[in-house]
DNA sequence: AGTCAAAATGTAACCGTTTTCATTACACTG
DNA sequence: CAGTGTAATGAAAACGGTTACATTTTGACT
């Protein structure tokens, strides 16, 4: 292992200036400089990281809490984690929890040994153990999408309200009436958001809302398989179906073909986020388009303030959202 | 900050007792550890996670280099390589390269600096900077899917060739004799495995195969669409096309339908990787499966052998793949 | 009670850096 | 030429652990 020590003696000069040369060459002389940088290239050192770390405090690390790495629009997000994180000379561990607590803690647990300096939340859980409550006070923790439950943390999310609304108003445009909701996890603060949503215009425009007309638990095409199943069930199936996610769509619109339907003619669906492929589907699916990527670029951006001890201007962002009418929504049925 | 020298004090031993207290707990006594362990709670003490690595020399990191996160097969490797590395007590550090050089060579980097202990390539190109050549030449390394171009580095991927092969058969078999190929990046062994997989069927059965069928140069969606545009604008349109990946066949299937052809009565169309979505287009799509999260997963086997610096059995390892028959394909028009 | 190996604990060196503080070299002033 | 201020360098103390080695304690066996 070639360390600074032997650079130092191969240049003749102390560990000190070794690393004076290398942190901050302009401490240092031109001709010391090119010695030492000399003696370095000759020896191929490159100083230990884990060391280096170790001595300043700071890991340069960010941890990311992903609930599950075969969502698109997740990946999309990290992507803007990733490279926000890169260009400030961070870096990304990926921690997929599967949505399990103790994998949380396990990743958590990191910035509290000192492995990384602060933790993206993509999931909505508080991600700590109860007993590292107290010690996890005081840690950067930024979370993108979701609100961490019952506690104020920064975060970064769409106006899910808003984008509800607005997906809900192009429906009833078309003179829909009777509406189905396949859901993701209902636990969640987007989930509240996102029916209360669809909920309020329903209300103001006087349409009663059936429960039994909401179904689902996961944001995963199978969901949608069986939440459209479960729908078109009913006597008086639902014109409309409002989709928590794109992939709960993509399951829905195939059960629906299945059934002989034609979408939009028969049955209009609505999916959320705009996944990549959501554009290429039979047919192209309305939707709302999320800026994940910029969503976790602000989340590096935030977690680094807080990394640094900086003020905070905002401590919520509310990202404005784009609806994409495209093809899987039309008149209603008459 | 809490330290291992605070506990110490606190349980009224040596710092050298704290530290086994905690990694080799049965060399300490009942009560002692019971003390210490009192001690440690009190304290809300974590070990250093920082200090522990640069003292025993590992990380027990490693970095994985993936060329994009938006393509969904990559997703599910890093699923593999993620799960099996955190069995390990390994975390993954992420690495987007977006295919160019000087980031690989940046993240590379990291694994010479001791910030990890190894690298797992998800890409072909060999990831070090000229420079860290002699450098890189010791340290453990593994690709996946591809092969790092040149070197012997072992690797795990698929029997592009054989799959190849059982698609041709399998399109032969409907009756077609034009076909088409939207293709990736050209550059890697993948893609001339599988180009060299359709060719040989075609030459045994004695179909001649037109170079000017061969388009597309890069693993998008839209390479997809482009691609079908060019070879359907053909004045003799192939009746099948092989995609080189699912996410192209998406591409080329929505374009194909944009001209007015039926898949698969006008049209066959296969695609490679057995994405999520790719069972829930429409049609599905006939495609090769690769066990990508059993990649991933033998992907960290294997690096971690290399790192334990023991033996590998195999440097190589070509894994078996399921062709899917699913609606994309049937038989050609007459 | 005395012996002695084994077990438990303590002391201090060490990992590879950074950084404070002290020292030296050097140019400039009077 | 002594005196002074500044710039460049070095010596050594950290950072927070682990661990080789030394020392003490324990307890089984004469």
């Amino acid at each position: 292992m070639t360390n600074i020590k032997k650079v130092s003696e191969l240049a003749g000069v102390s560990t000190a200036t070794v690393s004076r040369t290398l942190k901050s060459p302009d401490l240092v002389t031109e001709q010391t400089r090119e010695k030492v940088m000399k003696a370095v290239r000759a020896a191929g050192y490159r100083p230990n990281w884990l060391a280096t770390s170790v001595k300043t405090g700071k890991s340069n690390s960010i941890v990311v809490l992903v609930p599950n790495l075969v969502n698109p629009f997740f990946m999309r997000i990290i992507e803007g984690i990733e490279q926000a994180a890169q260009e400030q000379g961070y870096s990304v561990l990926l921690g997929d929890t599967q949505g399990k607590a103790e994998r949380e803690n396990e990743y958590a647990g990191m910035v509290l040994s000192n492995r990384a300096d602060g933790l993206i939340q993509l999931d909505h859980s508080f991600p700590f153990s109860e007993s590292d409550e107290e010690l996890a006070q005081s840690i950067p923790m930024v979370s993108v999408c979701e609100r961490i439950a019952g506690r104020k943390y920064p975060f970064i999310e769409l106006d899910n309200y808003a984008a509800s609304r607005a997906l809900t108003h192009h429906l009833i445009g078309y003179g829909h009436q009777r509406f189905g909701i396949i859901a993701g996890q209902r636990s969640s603060q987007i989930h509240r958001d996102r029916l209360a949503g669809i909920k309020s215009v329903l209300e103001e425009e006087g349409i009663v809302f059936d429960d039994a007309m909401l179904v689902g638990e996961s944001y995963a095409i199978d969901t949608g398989v069986e939440g459209a199943r479960q729908l078109l069930a009913n006597s008086k199936p639902p014109t409309a179906i409002f989709c928590f996610n794109d992939d709960i769509a993509i399951g829905a619109m195939f059960e629906a073909k299945r059934h002989g339907l034609r979408i939009p003619q028969d049955l209009s669906i609505t999916g959320f986020d705009n996944v990549r492929v959501s554009a290429y589907m039979d047919p192209p699916l309305t939707t709302v388009d999320q800026p994940a990527y910029e969503m976790g670029r602000r989340a590096v951006e935030v977690l680094l303030q807080m990394i640094r001890r900086e003020p905070l201007q905002r401590t919520r962002e509310i990202l404005p959202f784009t609806l994409l009418e495209r093809q899987s929504t039309g008149p209603a049925k008459t």
